[in-house]
RNA sequence: CGGGGUGUAGCUCAGUUGGCUAGAGCGCGUGGUUUGGGACCAUGAGGCCGAAGGUUCAAGUCCUUUCACCCCGACCA
């Protein structure tokens, strides 16, 4: 793409109604729009960062067996009130709306009460067990304080996955396998030397959840944390007992400020039962379907990201989820842009993923500038220096280093 | 939701005890000089001072109400 195309700009002033760094760094290069507060856009960039991370949790969900469909966001009031979460007393975090009729209905903040509603309609008999269902949906929540720039949303992305299964045997299994495929996620965002395995509470159901805790200093969550064993405690279930469950010494612990960027949990039966969601196994016998949920923020990965890879001047993509892999940056002018549109137009023939400087009457400083802040990997600068030589200048942005090579070997 | 703070140009901000036609920097337009780390000169456009009401000869400035945004806390399958 052509940086004289793209029609949004780069800041230099830090916005005054941002104090977290994802949030700055997001907004000065073009990525986000707030809208208000906890209600972010994507522009073009962020949205190539966002749709490399949904692709990433793609591949990793379908292989563990996971089928993609789209829910609603408007939500039947009825059904909710079937498992008890439509009262604002138990769920104080909804957002309601009513129809022209005064028909009251929800704006989703989860999706268990209506995907188990739906399955009720594939799921009859044991031959239908297991399936997983996911989906990439926006969420509503109406937190009392949006804050930390996109970590912590009133509407936001969620990659939402949930299991269906016929006894807890298979739902462990699942559970397991969800548990690597998330592994996997965060090591290829990027994010999966600091994202660590946290014991969770489980809830009404279950001993334990599992988040998914990358320390950083910006995070919300506090936990307890063995780099040695890989494993972490949140805070919230940190008690002798606990620790003795786990196996796990107080003195072997660091405390550690935490972003929660993921999060799977044993439901069982907390929606089958009161939904109805039933199958008959092999004796006819008609009993609950067992279900699991496993989340990820695709919107907090991003900002959790930007967090953990940043510097003074910028951000500093992986190169999984950059929003390009290459920025060819033009110092060229009069004829010699002819010789830099030459080398964007071989790139993007080569299929390499390219926003390219073609910015005429734009200094070296600002290019560079803007070039640190949008923090895209690789930096390629062809300029009247480097032609001279038949080259171009290759720099990378976590390195302070450059090397110059020839354009054959490019 | 409790406590604290802030709303003035697209952005970041200044604006004195109320007093002339509301300012600066950045960004933007035009002309020119520059050209490997946000360079410079000249010139220009851009404002119902968050909103509503009030006090006053006079309100960006004082009072009331309200909305929004930020921070700390509480909350957070």
């Amino acid at each position: 793409m052509r940086q004289s195309h793209l029609f949004t700009k780069t800041r230099k002033d830090i916005p005054s109604d941002e104090i977290s760094k994802n949030a700055e760094l997001l907004i000065r290069g073009g990525f986000i729009h707030k809208e208000m507060a906890g209600v972010y856009a994507y522009l073009p960039l962020g949205l190539r960062v966002l749709n490399k991370i949904n692709d990433i949790i793609r591949d990793e969900i379908n292989v563990i067996g996971g089928q993609e469909l789209f829910l609603t966001t408007l939500q039947n009031k009825d059904t909710w009130e079937k498992t008890g979460r439509w009262d604002d007393n138990v769920v104080d975090n909804w957002f309601k709306t009513q129809l022209k009729s005064g028909t009251e209905m929800g704006l989703g903040f989860t999706h268990e009460e209506a995907l188990a509603s739906l399955m009720k309609n594939h799921i009859n008999s044991y031959k239908d067990l297991p399936r997983f269902v996911y989906q990439i949906q926006t969420k509503f929540r109406n937190e009392a304080r949006a804050k930390s720039g996109i970590l912590r949303c009133r509407e936001f992305l969620m990659k939402d996955l949930y299991s269906f299964t016929r006894d807890e045997k298979d739902l462990d299994e699942f559970y397991e396998k969800a548990k690597q495929a998330y592994v996997n996620i965060f090591k290829r965002v990027g994010i999966g030397d600091e994202t660590f395995i946290t014991f969770a509470s489980g809830g009404t159901f279950s001993k334990y959840s599992h988040e998914f805790q990358t320390v950083c200093d910006s995070g919300e969550d506090i936990i307890f944390l063995s780099r040695e064993k890989n494993i972490a405690v949140n805070k919230e279930v940190y008690t002798d007992e606990v620790l003795a469950d786990l196996g796990l010494k107080k003195n072997e612990l660091e405390e550690a400020k935490a972003i929660e960027v993921g999060n799977i949990f044993k439901q069982k039966t907390k929606f089958s039962e009161p939904l109805g969601l039933t199958y008959a196994d092999e004796d006819g016998n008609v009993k609950p379907v067992i279900m699991g949920a496993y989340g990820i923020g695709p919107g907090r990965v991003l900002g959790t990201i930007v967090e953990v890879y940043h510097d003074e001047k910028g951000i500093i993509w992986p190169e999984s989820v950059a929003p390009f892999h290459v920025h060819l940056i033009s110092l060229c002018k009069g004829e010699e842009m002819k010789k830099a549109d030459e080398l964007y137009d071989m790139l993007v023939k080569k299929g390499v993923d390219v926003l390219y400087d073609d910015r005429e009457g734009v200094n070296a400083g600002s290019k560079f500038a803007d070039s640190d802040l949008i923090g895209i990997p690789k930096r390629i600068i062809v300029s009247q220096k480097t032609l001279e030589k038949n080259s171009v200048e290759i720099k990378h942005r976590n390195e302070e280093k450059s090397e110059l090579i020839g354009i054959d070997q490019l």
